[in-house]
DNA sequence: CATAAAAACGAACGTTCGTGCTATTATATT
DNA sequence: AATATAATAGCACGAACGTTCGTTTTTATG
């Protein structure tokens, strides 16, 4: 039912040529102070155990101060998948696409997602994996968020691997889209036994497994793929 | 803090020879019923989403009627658990392992688990893919019971492969552990991709590359392995 | 059929949920 | 420094949460 909102979103302020967190009304900054908890909070209670009360002790901050900035929880849960979708870009995506298109740029997407799981930067593992998970039998705009930003991934994964095929590092034969969804298959794998069965070797096992796929379609042109 | 709940557990109290569902008190009659519905609602909603009130509305039952059953809501979550394995045992591994050992059995596990996921057994897809990351980031005796079958599953799915080995229908070189660990990857990929995605040939593909992946590591031994 | 036991109910408990007001601070702008 | 605006707090709401209790209805037993 959510009223007003007059609120403007996080970057649109910007003071030009500034560093992304300056330079923001005091506004924005809680509003983004407030997301990069609740992405934590959500990753290990779930975007429905995110609950206002919980958010606004953790920042100790008021129930009502909290919410003012979001116009209903479903708002929240949208920002907070918009926040975690930010720092996934900034985290995994934006360094790998720095490297040069091929093999390079697809081993730094693969090293990257299982570095960012091992590396804990969401608390509670991979936060789309479990929001995948969570929200893949619902209807709605959170978990259209989720679908979106999912495929928007595995695009990426598969340019990725069809570069690695234009410049003739690994076999052209193999479907792109196909091995894409292999690779995080065995990704999402990896993430489950580490956080569900506390297998601490889970990552490590995993990115020798994607390596020695890889390296089963590499060709004479390709790099050194070095595993261990 | 629960206090007495001195029902007895189900199975227990089976006249001799009588079918599972029949001859039953009424009190575990009912305690199954509700059970059974709690796993569909928990593979749907989760099984924190999972509520008393809402179960006891789906079942026409007051909450204080149904709440009886059991002593408190972590021990619903146990029951759930534990009916849907149950459930899982006798729909997926119980008709595998009717199969003769070997390629038959394997493929049995194989394909009764992406069966099980595309014809629905649990309307929300896998319960235990669903249960796994949700609470892959908490502890307690839900976590454990849920830890604890993922691992006999993944067990019997290593037997099967190692079964298959020893039959030699397939080659015996590879690690039967690792190899179980690549299939239930691709697999929860694929419940993935259904759930969420919208795949609708999500399962087909799956099991399509699954078998691929065995048959590329066929004897000459090995019965024929049908694609498509 | 009477009677004891088990199962289901209705009402209420204290909490927490999301949300809506109004008042009070803090921040920007003139 | 004065003033307008944005941000936060305080308080309350109805609903739903898990849970407890005493009572009533149903089932099983002698």
């Amino acid at each position: 039912m959510r009223l007003f909102v007059p609120r403007l979103q996080g970057g649109v302020c910007l003071a030009r040529g500034a560093a992304a967190t300056e330079r923001l009304a005091k506004g924005a900054r809680t509003r983004e102070s407030i997301l990069r908890v609740a992405v934590d909070l959500a990753s290990v209670e779930g975007l429905e155990g995110l609950t206002i009360g919980r958010l606004a002790e953790e920042l100790k901050m008021s129930k009502s101060g909290l919410f003012a900035h979001f116009g209903s929880k479903e708002d929240l849960q949208l920002a907070t998948v918009e926040m975690a979708r930010q720092i996934f870009v900034e985290r995994i995506i934006r360094p790998a696409l720095a490297q040069p298109e091929g093999l390079p740029r697809l081993l730094g997407l693969c090293e990257g997602w299982l570095d960012h799981v091992k590396n804990r930067v969401f608390k509670g593992g991979c936060f789309f994996t479990a929001a995948s998970f969570e929200f893949d039998s619902r209807s709605g705009p959170v978990r259209d968020a989720i679908a979106a930003a999912m495929r928007t991934w595995l695009d990426v994964l598969t340019r990725a691997i069809d570069g690695a095929q234009k410049t003739h590092h690994i076999k052209a034969s193999i479907d792109a889209r196909k091995f894409a969804f292999e690779i995080y298959s065995l990704a999402m794998g990896a993430n489950w036994a580490l956080q569900l069965l506390d297998d601490k070797d889970a990552m490590a096992k995993a990115r020798q497994n994607i390596l020695e796929r890889i390296k089963g379609l590499a060709m004479p042109q390709c790099p050194p793929i070095k595993l261990k």
